[in-house]
DNA sequence: TGCTACTAACCGACGAGTCAGTTATTAGCA
DNA sequence: TGCTAATAACTGACTCGTCGGTTAGTAGCA
């Protein structure tokens, strides 16, 4: 249960990991009851602190739920998202490998876990939803946006529309995270993400072909 | 902001409308503040009624989200679901009629919020998950399966996996919905949701299509 | 001896749920 | 048709546990 390794010191000086132990700890929690269910006694705790001395480090329980959505999606820099952006060509390439990076991402339970608390959580928290939305889909929606519409343009694809496809695109993914994380609906065997990716991409790309093409 | 009516009598004796009467206003106001940040004493002035009077009919505030959520989908009988797991021939006619049944449906916002609703308070009340997966997804689930698997064995549509067909299917309507409800994105004009539909049904059944075929 | 890192006891707000009391409504009766 | 008893419908002030946040004080380090 306990997160902090039993020979460390028990003060250190700069300590300068201690938020990210934080992070650490209310994380594991987040996942197991909830942002509202966990109390920051034991956030403290699992990190090896006492309460009073969380807030040493964050102001309050909200600045903890950002912190670690910041964290998740900071190192997603806009270099993905504007290289989508300036692809020429047949998109269905490039989507594929977006696809497959996104699921090889989501198969680690901890970085699941981020995008499906913002999701809880933006309703009482619009500052987290808000956050989410300018380092995240402001940069990929229209990305996206921009390469299916140059893909239409071009050809290689049918004429959809983009906004609409988009939608096409990624919904299956949090139709899943929701069904398997949520309501704990998975085909026996549980589902392998890549699994879901590639049937999802052969319907895709088949559906997106140009008119009379196999 | 009062939703009762000026007019009425205060009292009404075998006040069997109360209830549903609690339900509206408890439903206007999660959708506008969330379940959390809604106070019992609000749902009960926007009835018309003291806090009070509110638990003479429900036994706690969570009782009041469930009985929402058991009135959302009471209507809902398995009669839909079992119809689509009868179905013999090609799915995808089926499969247009439903999706465009749910897009009708989910134009109400307030039939769009109950969902919505489940998927924020689904972690912190496990009760609602699965009252909400009892009553629709496990009719549903099945139902589509059934009917994907056996287009695929009449070779009416390619030999996709049934189970992650599924999430193909329905996850741009989920995917909508969030983007839409929590993250107000949208493109300009914002979306109507038979464009999504139709949008999404033009890519699905070309990409379900058995091989080479327009 | 002074400073940093931390602790633990504490505070106050908040809100769900309770309950003793109040008021409208009806039934029974003359 | 008025009076009374009974009761259903409702009120609002209160309790009480919870938990985020604070602060006075302490332990280790230089």
């Amino acid at each position: 249960m306990d997160t902090a390794e039993p020979n460390t010191p028990k003060f250190r000086r700069r300590a300068e990991a201690r938020p990210d132990e934080v992070l650490d700890a209310a994380l594991d929690l987040f996942i197991e009851q909830g942002f509202a269910q966990t109390k920051v006694e034991q956030i403290a705790r699992k990190a090896g602190l006492s309460k009073g001395a969380v807030y040493l480090y964050f102001p309050s329980k909200m600045a903890i739920l950002e912190g670690l959505v910041a964290r998740a999606i900071g190192p997603i820099t806009g270099q993905v998202f504007s290289a989508l952006s300036a692809y020429k060509g047949d998109p269905r390439p490039i989507i594929g490998q977006f696809m497959r990076m996104m699921a090889k991402a989501m198969t680690d339970p901890k970085t699941r876990a981020v995008p499906l608390l913002v999701l809880h959580e933006a309703p009482g928290a619009p500052e987290i939803a808000a956050m989410f939305r300018r380092a995240v889909l402001d940069h990929s929606v229209p990305a996206l946006r921009a390469l299916i519409a140059q893909g239409v343009e071009g050809g290689h694809i049918r004429a959809v529309d983009p906004d609409l496809t988009i939608r096409t695109i990624m919904g299956p993914f949090l139709g899943h995270l929701l069904m398997s994380d949520l309501f704990g609906i998975e085909p026996e065997g549980g589902i392998a993400l890549d699994q879901l990716v590639e049937n999802h991409l052969s319907i895709l790309f088949a559906g997106l072909a140009p008119e009379g093409a196999s």
